[in-house]
RNA sequence: CGGGAUGUAGCACAGCUUGGUAGUGCACUUGAUUUGGGAUCAAGGGGUCACAGGUUCAAAUCCUGCCAUCCCGACCA
């Protein structure tokens, strides 16, 4: 491409609505272009680069044996309410109605259309496994999108189902894609971690994520350097030494308007880890209070799946009133009618301080032995330095930008789809599924959170709009423009893809244009032109090296 | 959905408190001088001041409404 006459701009000054690097980056260097929030238009060379993660991901989906097809983004909202995610999806599915007042949405993700195209094929277990997948366009209405690609309304997605006849055929097919998604991010050159993550309600058997690790990452990874990785959502912690104080006799203490875990502290003089708080939740509309130690975060991941519900909140500070008998800040375990989920490493803790469901009041000297639990469990989120669950050592937190996920998903999908084969036996078989998703506009944007610097991106070879831009200083320097363009079309007949800087503009600008967009080599074109010399250099060094324009084209053409 | 901030030329902003009919930098056009790291000088073009009402002789400015964008929150007792 030539820049001349190519449509082509970029910023000088940073877009004052991107709250991320690379949202910023992205729009100054000219690669994408804010429609209104949380869509993007892909402009020449952000698509290209979404071109080039697109053929990575195909290359290696079909090395699977994985086929590609494509599915509607408009589907008629029927396919949704059978499967139960109409409700399910709630507000962030976009919904409409065509012209005769049908109801619509916007594909969110293509569970359902998968599963029809699947019923097309499947009658036998001989029909089993194969694999279909789609690169298209999905649409959410997130709550709040936000950090440029990150979070946004509409998206390209690769997703990928699996269909087998059992659970070891799962297993198998489970495996490629996992290997596959491996190999599809090395290729990009994205820094990742996969950790194990929740399988939601949806009742799947197994979830893994592929996380770039990145700081404006919105999940938390929890990993050890024994081999463990999970999403804080699911990570436990190995199970600490029961204390072996003393018990001492409860007391009944007043704490006037002590509200929270830090008044008490100072009030009491005591570390939040010797308070055990407790919490009313109201889960399907009743109450239920959830207890867990003063320096702990309840996971409401964790209790959902214990409850099996997904319905739960906080309780309003009315119910809490009528549930405890006291205003919000002094709720308690001991005496409470309500059912009591106690977090297992309350049962370590002696002596410990909580509410008195009274007014003004907390109890000291609390132990277990105090008061009923309905359910002892781990409903706590780990903290960094908690010990591995798997040999002890202190787990470490990290950051990361979820750009891959796979889905052991089994049958109870198919089941609500009505998807089932004829085994050996002639019976009624339900399908198992696997489903698996690349965000392509995250993982271009991860990619670019990871690989900048003040000047602007640093793209990998593999993804990088063009490998080689060529800058020629002085286009009005006979010499200088033919030996530009010698380069130029030489090495397009090797096959390099090379963008050509021939607009009439000073030096400079063509160097801090180079270098925003982030183009992997720059030959530059000047002055040593008419003794048949040019520079190259490498966008992610500052070596400058002199060659001569042949062994330049040989060097680039590698 | 709750709280906050912001909307003025393609981009980034000033002007608003104290109403008097719009400005700066970059970009753009023309000319000259420049020409290996975002040039200089000169002369220009471009804005129903987000939108809709209201107050006023007069509104970018004050009032009301509305839309959009961004931030924070939307669970810690």
């Amino acid at each position: 491409m030539k820049l001349k006459d190519a449509y082509f701009f970029t910023l000088r000054e940073d877009a004052k609505d991107e709250d991320s690097v690379s949202g910023n980056l992205l729009v100054k260097a000219g690669f994408i272009k804010k429609v209104s929030g949380g869509v993007y238009m892909m402009l020449p060379f952000g698509y290209r680069v979404q071109a080039k993660v697109e053929e990575i991901i195909r290359r290696r989906m079909n090395e699977t044996g994985a086929i590609e097809v494509k599915m509607p983004a408009l589907i008629a909202a029927d396919y949704y309410e059978k499967s139960g995610r109409l409700s399910n999806f709630g507000p962030d599915l976009f919904k409409l109605k065509d012209r005769t007042g049908k109801d619509m949405v916007l594909g969110p993700t293509h569970e359902e259309l998968f599963a029809v195209a699947a019923k097309s094929v499947i009658s036998s277990y001989k029909d089993m496994p194969f694999n279909i997948y789609q690169i298209q366009s999905k649409y959410r209405d997130e709550p709040r999108a936000r950090y440029g690609l990150i979070r946004v309304k509409e998206f390209v997605m690769k997703d990928a189902y699996s269909f087998d006849k059992d659970e070891a055929g799962l297993d198998v097919s489970y495996k490629k894609m996992f290997d596959a998604y491996k190999k599809v991010f090395d290729d990009i050159g994205l820094d990742y971690r996969i950790v194990r993550a929740d399988t939601g309600m949806m009742g799947g058997l197994l979830s893994e994520e592929f996380q770039a690790v990145s700081e404006i990452g919105e999940d938390v990874l929890v990993y050890c350097d024994c081999g463990y990785s999970s999403n804080l959502e699911i990570a436990t912690r190995h199970k600490g030494v029961p204390s072996t104080e003393e018990r001492k006799a409860i007391e009944e203490i007043p704490t006037p308007n002590v509200r929270t875990i830090e008044e008490l502290c100072s009030f009491l003089g005591k570390d939040p880890g010797d308070f055990v708080k407790t919490m009313i939740y109201m889960v399907s509309g009743r109450p239920c209070a959830v207890v867990v130690r003063g320096n702990r975060e309840v996971c409401e991941t964790k209790l959902k799946k214990f409850l099996r519900s997904d319905d739960i909140a906080l309780a309003e500070p009315e119910i809490v009133e009528k549930v405890t008998g006291a205003r919000v800040g002094f709720a308690g375990p001991v005496g409470l009618r309500i059912p009591v989920i106690l977090d297992e490493e309350v049962t370590e803790m002696r002596n410990f301080i909580v509410g008195a469901n009274k007014d003004d009041t907390h109890l000291i000297n609390v132990n277990p032995e105090d008061f009923k639990a309905a359910a002892v469990i781990d409903l706590k989120e780990v903290q960094e330095g908690d010990n591995c669950p798997c040999c002890g050592q202190p787990l470490k937190f990290a950051k990361g930008i979820e750009v891959g996920n796979t889905f052991k998903l089994g049958t109870k999908y198919s089941k609500a789809l009505d998807l089932t084969y004829l085994d050996q036996n002639n019976q009624t078989q339900d399908v198992w599924m696997g489903s698996y998703g690349i965000g392509l506009g995250r993982t271009i944007a991860a990619v670019v959170e990871q690989n900048h610097d003040k000047k602007g991106i640093l793209w990998p070879e593999a993804i990088a709009p063009f490998k080689v831009i060529i800058v020629l200083i002085n286009g009005k320097d006979e010499t200088q423009a033919a030996v530009a363009e010698r380069i130029y079309n030489k090495l397009t007949e090797n096959g390099v893809e090379v963008l050509l800087d021939d607009r009439d503009v000073r030096a400079g600008v063509k160097f801090a244009d180079s270098e925003l967009i982030g183009i992997p080599y720059r030959v530059t074109v000047g002055r040593g032109a008419k003794d048949n010399l040019v520079e190259i250099n490498k966008r992610c060094s500052d070596v400058k090296e002199e060659m001569t324009v042949e062994e330049a084209i040989a060097y680039l053409s590698r």
